[in-house]
DNA sequence: CATATGTCCTGAGAGC
DNA sequence: TGCTCTCAGGACATAT
C-alpha cells in the first residue's frame, strides 16, 4: 500500500516523538509468523531501550527513526519498510492480532508506537551510518519523486527498452513512486504506460517530471490515497483523501475525465496499469529530440 | 478462483 | 558470440 505519499504522512504523523527516550521495544510473536527484523528482534530490542529518538525521516517509501549516539556507538536509525500493509500507529491498531512492534516511552501520557501489518511482508532494521547507507543510499534510491527533475529522469532512464510505467517502478530511477501513483502520474503527463522510455523526447520527459513532483505533493497535502480494504490510515488512524482525485487507477471501465473514453486495464510486469487510450500518447518512432 | 498499494531472487530470452 | 538488459514467475502472507 504505502507509497511515497502515505509513507511521508506517516512520518510527520509520528514525528512529534523527537526528544523521547524509549522505555522498552516488543516484537510480539502472535499466532502469526514474525517479520523480518535485523539483526534480530532480541538484539534490535535490547539496543533501543533507553535510546533517544532525534527525529524521523524518509528514504522513498522508508520510514527511517534516527536514535541518538549512546556510550561508544554513534547515531543509528531504525529503517522500517511498510511494504504491502505495513502502517506506522501512534493510536490503537485495527487488529490486535498484527501489531509487529510496539514501543514505549518513558514519559508518562506518551503515546505508544506501533508498526501494525497485516499480510507481514514488511521489515525492521537498526542500522549505523554505513548500514543505512548501504539500505537507502544513492545506489539503492534514486532522486525523491517530490524532487524529481526532468535532467535526472533523462540521464537514468533516457535508454531503457522498458515500457516507461515499468521504469518509473524501478526505486532506483525515483525513489518513492508505486503503482497508484505511476499511473496517475503518467495520465497527468498525458504519457501511454506502454511507451519505450528511449522513445520519449525531452517534452515526455519534461511533463513526467513536472506531472510527478505535482500529484505527489497534492497526495502529500491530502494525507495519501485510502482505498479497497481500506488498510491504509494515518498515525492518527484517519483515512487518506487523494483517492477521491484518483483519475485512472482503479477506474477500469469508466469514462476519463478529460476525453470521455473508458478507462483502460492491462497488465505489465504482473500488475496493473490503468490508462486512458484516447489522452495519453504513445510514440510509434523513434522519437528526434528537439 | 482472482485480486491486492512492495520487494527480492532466479532463470530464460531478446537484442545490441 | 558475449554481455547486458528485461521480464516472467515465484516467494513472502493475509484478506476480500
Amino acid at each position: 500500500m504505502p507509497e511515497l505519499p502515505e509513507v511521508e504522512t506517516m512520518c510527520r504523523g509520528i514525528a512529534h516523538l523527537a526528544g523521547l527516550r524509549i522505555a522498552s521495544a516488543h516484537f510480539p510473536r502472535g499466532t502469526v509468523r514474525p517479520i523480518r527484523v535485523e539483526p534480530s528482534a532480541g538484539a534490535v530490542a535490547k539496543r533501543l531501550a533507553g535510546r533517544t529518538i532525534v527525529g524521523v525521516g524518509r528514504f522513498g517509501k522508508r520510514v527511517a527513526i534516527e536514535l541518538a549516539p549512546r556510550g561508544r556507538a554513534g547515531p543509528e536509525w531504525l529503517v522500517i519498510e511498510p511494504r504491502m500493509t505495513g502502517l506506522m500507529l501512534v493510536a490503537d491498531p485495527p487488529t490486535t492480532g498484527h501489531v509487529r512492534m510496539e514501543i514505549t516511552f518513558d514519559r508518562a501520557r506518551a503515546p505508544r508506537l506501533l508498526f501494525w501489518d497485516r499480510r507481514g511482508l514488511g521489515t525492521i532494521r537498526l542500522l549505523d551510518r554505513r548500514g543505512l547507507d548501504a539500505a537507502c543510499g544513492e545506489t539503492v534510491l534514486g532522486p525523491d519523486g517530490l524532487v524529481i527533475t526532468t535532467a535526472a529522469l533523462r540521464d537514468r532512464l533516457g535508454r531503457s527498452r522498458r515500457a516507461v510505467k515499468v521504469a518509473l517502478l524501478d526505486q532506483r530511477a525515483v525513489a518513492g513512486i508505486g503503482n497508484i501513483y505511476a499511473a496517475e502520474i503518467l495520465h497527468a503527463a498525458g504519457v501511454d504506460p506502454r511507451a519505450a522510455c528511449r522513445r520519449l523526447s525531452a517534452e515526455c520527459w519534461e511533463r513526467i517530471a513536472a506531472a510527478g513532483r505535482e500529484i505527489l505533493a497534492d497526495a502529500v497535502r491530502l494525507e495519501g490515497s485510502t482505498i479497497g480494504d481500506e488498510t491504509y490510515q494515518t498515525a492518527d488512524r484517519r483515512p487518506g483523501r487523494y483517492q477521491t482525485r484518483h483519475r485512472v487507477y482503479g477506474r477500469a471501465g469508466q469514462p476519463c475525465g478529460g476525453c470521455g473514453q473508458p478507462i483502460t486495464r492491462l497488465v505489465q510486469a504482473q500488475r496493473s496499469t490503468f490508462y486512458c487510450g484516447g489522452c495519453q500518447w504513445r510514440p510509434r518512432r523513434r522519437y528526434r529530440s528537439v
